[in-house]
DNA sequence: TTGACAAATATTGTTAACAATTGCTCCCTG
DNA sequence: CAGGGAGCAATTGTTAACAATATTTGTCAA
């Protein structure tokens, strides 16, 4: 279980970071972005309290927040675990990014001179490193990871915080309907519409994103896996 | 206090039901649309506690949800404020919802015919209703909620709560800041614009949304009260 | 009267024990 | 051998007492 070693390595790794429980939230937010924690999984209260070194609280407050992001579902007396989006879930988050992302990007382009864009060039940067190092996991949350900092970028903190819900959740989507290689899309996309910014091409900009985003979209099989209750029962059907 | 007043009231009326703490959320929720909840006014955990009856676990999970939506402000070991937005908080959610609804009424308008708008003119008619009542915090609340249920009828649940959040921060923003008479403005916009989604109209009803969305932001005074202690230390500088 | 300091009070944060629910195992029966 | 239930173990939900921190009140001295 490639989780439970990260979560594991996340008690060895951060205990001086103390007592805020949004580590807790960072952690999970974060092996979910790796696709490490595949949904479904199940995050019981005791397991998180010892790989964490804190009380019951804690976990439960940082579960309430997490379920409030709906990176995970908090089911009544049974339990926490990770978010399993179902179809039409998947199509809202991207009829979202598609809503918001577009103009996002449009105005970034526009008044790309006043905006200080190092953070994203130096997010290429890595990401092409951790490409080029073959580095799975990294590769795949960088990959979201820079819609996000495009967001940041708008310096609108409202804005980011949606962006990176919705980064969150379309990783998950990808690990669920995701066919082979769309995991980790090729990032000539992401430097392209950073040049169109940098360019000052609001059109350009605009299209490319709508592009890349559909061309993630395109590359997802919404009727490969449904989650498995489903498939079990119409399997038995 | 009418806060309190509404509060006492939602435990008599609500007592059925029940034990979900999303009550509790709600109603402060619906205290913060109808600006009864004052920024800044502090919610202590006892007091809710007997106000709702029921037991600090629930109370403190509800706070904590509201505090991750940003309609409240949880201070450590000082307990819950009703949030108070800056002025860089009230230009960000400006500034998102004049990024995102305006793409979102083009699109209502383009596939008008393929949605049921029965629910937006029926709130038009409540919305008319209570003004014609001058039912002042039913008017404040539907004249937000409106904005809400336009993304509701989008269909899509993640824009429909990313709107809701937005809205409340609103209501928040022009209780600080709005002067006046800018607390409700005229319905005459709000029909306007459902009118251009009808008519299939794109163009019309996005450019109605923008200038509505910026005739709101035009009616507030961003210099006008900052928050009380900014202000004290100020006057006596 | 004002200011600072200290005790008292009130409020929030945490912990641990207890209650309730779920899921599982095992045995029994058909 | 399949199906069904009783009991058991494990997990989550709740409560209440306790600890820690703020805030207020009261007192004293300048």
């Amino acid at each position: 279980m490639p989780l439970n070693t990260q979560i594991t390595e996340a008690k060895e790794t951060d205990i001086q970071s103390g007592t805020e429980e949004s580590v807790i939230v960072e952690r999970i937010y974060k092996a979910v972005m790796e696709q490490r924690l595949a949904p479904r999984t199940k995050l019981s209260e005791a397991r998180l309290c010892e790989t964490f070194g804190v009380g019951r609280m804690r976990v439960r407050r940082a579960l309430l927040l997490l379920s409030s992001q709906g990176i995970i579902d908090l089911q009544s007396n049974r339990g926490a675990y990770v978010a399993c989006p179902d179809k039409d879930e998947a199509n809202d988050v991207f009829a979202a990014r598609l809503l918001i992302e577009p103009p996002l990007v449009r105005q970034l382009a526009e008044r790309s001179d006043q905006i200080d864009l190092s953070v994203l060039v130096d997010h290429l940067d890595q990401e092409n490193a951790a490409r080029a190092k073959n580095e799975r996991t990294e590769v795949i949350r960088l990959s979201g990871e820079f819609h996000t900092k495009l967001a940041q970028a708008s310096g609108n903190k409202f804005i980011s915080r949606v962006m990176r819900e919705l980064v969150t959740r379309t990783s998950l989507i990808v690990g669920l309907f995701g066919s082979s290689n769309t995991a980790s899309c090729s990032d000539d996309e992401h430097t392209n519409i950073l040049d169109a910014i940098k360019a000052q091409q609001p059109d350009r900009a605009e299209e490319l994103v709508t592009l890349h985003l559909q061309h993630i979209q395109g590359g997802l099989d919404m009727n490969a896996r449904q989650d498995k209750q489903d498939d079990l029962a119409a399997i038995l059907a």
